[in-house]
DNA sequence: TTGGTTAGTGCATTTTTTACACTAATTACC
DNA sequence: GGTAATTAGTGTAAAAAATGCACTAACCAA
């Protein structure tokens, strides 16, 4: 083995983070117009290299913030992507992160290495910079992992939503329908929505009730360990005795 | 933003390996004693620098065979830990690994830079070198998680063993006990293990069957999407109601 | 006032989970 | 050879959760 250490301390990190948003009935990614080589004038996760005096979760909230304006974003490790070839200005290894906001609440400015940031439909996706698609992938898994256990869904909506609104936004992470009448049982059973008392305005149909999100009540439940799972409803699962063949 | 990315390539990466085995009713894990600076003489998790020329997955395989003498172990990514101040040479972010492994398939053999590798029962263990406790610690989340999705205790037993050890593993891993025979129905109803018309030998007491994993109907099964989450039976949940007030 | 549209609601059946205690097979010891 | 010690192995009933399904309610627009 080497015992010149200095060989070692000549690679760089980056961070990308992958920011989900919903609207419209589609779930969203954040991404950036590279106006930098490499991939320059590329669609690209928004990221960038870490210094090397700053924290890996530290830089991951900064290059953010930098290449969109975005502050206070909580992010979330995802998978450290490290294969050999990933760039071309020598030994890049990256780090994902992944966040779930409420679109209306951030204003995306774009910085001088970004020549635009803006929203793109997952679903409806051209090919990214980088590895970039691979990174998108992971953290798709991990998002529809994580809807299944944690209500996730109300990050990304606005304060005030229709329990409509909330299953669609189910359904478009997950890819597949849920039945109405299960959604709400299950949802309202977990006492985690407030009946705001208003309901929806401007619809050309019986307007919907407005929920909101009761944090409090979430954190108490989180602290006494309490099961948030969530189970998909839509396709008939077959047992292991019908698999047995 | 820094114009000379020269800058950024002076960091090192490193991988950590949490290698748990499962023996005489105990969760194990593989530590190495170090013969090098830093920590020298301190026990540690198997790791060390990652190549500038070898992929990230790689590099953790490789520094396992060489420190300990395992090959052909699978090995999972489970977090990049980015903190400054880990390493007293420099900036090095690592990236953890981990394993299960029945531990008589293997034997050890340090290196010149492992003193020593040896098993440690996971519950009774002293500080270790870095920040490998909390990398260690974040590994047996993932072991806790694993366990509860994929049966995965099959990977930590012997060929051939009986249901009473596979539940013992299970709770070691849990860290609560399970009630016999609900955990019986439960496993055997995956129709994963065979009975290998054997029983044990040399028990003061009546010999229990042989079961092994049936690792083809596991692969049909994974194909098929067959879901195996296993949950915890024994400490009595509280409904979302019960916790209303 | 009628048609279009989405909101909102309950119940019966099936499946899964849970709680629980005795008999069976073997060895060790007297 | 009998008995004590030890662990293996088994079933059922009750409770809880999941599932499948179809009609009425409220609003707007034409």
């Amino acid at each position: 083995m080497a015992t010149n250490f200095d060989n070692y301390f000549k690679s760089a990190f980056t961070v990308d983070n992958v920011i989900f948003g919903f609207d419209e009935g589609d779930l969203k990614v954040l991404l950036i117009k590279r106006g930098e080589e490499p991939h320059i004038g590329e669609w690209a996760l928004p990221g960038y290299f870490v210094k090397t005096e700053e924290d890996l979760d530290a830089a991951a909230k900064r290059v953010l913030s930098e290449l969109t304006g975005l502050t206070n974003v909580y992010l979330e490790q995802v998978h450290a992507f490290g294969s050999v070839n990933r760039h071309a200005f020598g030994r890049v290894i990256t780090v994902s992160y992944f966040s779930l906001i409420k679109i209306d609440n951030y204003i995306i400015q774009p910085s001088s290495i970004a020549l635009q940031a803006q929203w793109h439909t997952v679903n409806d996706l051209q090919h990214l910079a980088f590895d970039h698609d691979t990174i998108l992938e992971s953290c798709l898994q991990r998002l529809k992992w994580l809807v299944k256990t944690r209500p996730v869904g109300f990050e990304l909506l606005p304060p005030k939503f229709t329990l409509t609104e909330l299953q669609h936004l189910y359904e478009a992470i997950l890819r597949s329908p849920l039945d109405k009448r299960n959604f709400r049982k299950k949802i309202l059973s977990m006492n985690l929505l407030v009946d705001c008392d208003e309901t929806q305005e401007g619809v050309a149909h019986r307007p919907a009730k407005l929920y909101k999100f009761d944090r409090k009540r979430y954190n108490k439940l989180v602290e006494q360990g309490f099961n948030f799972e969530l189970k998909e409803t839509p396709i008939k699962k077959k047992t292991s005795a019908e698999l047995s063949n």
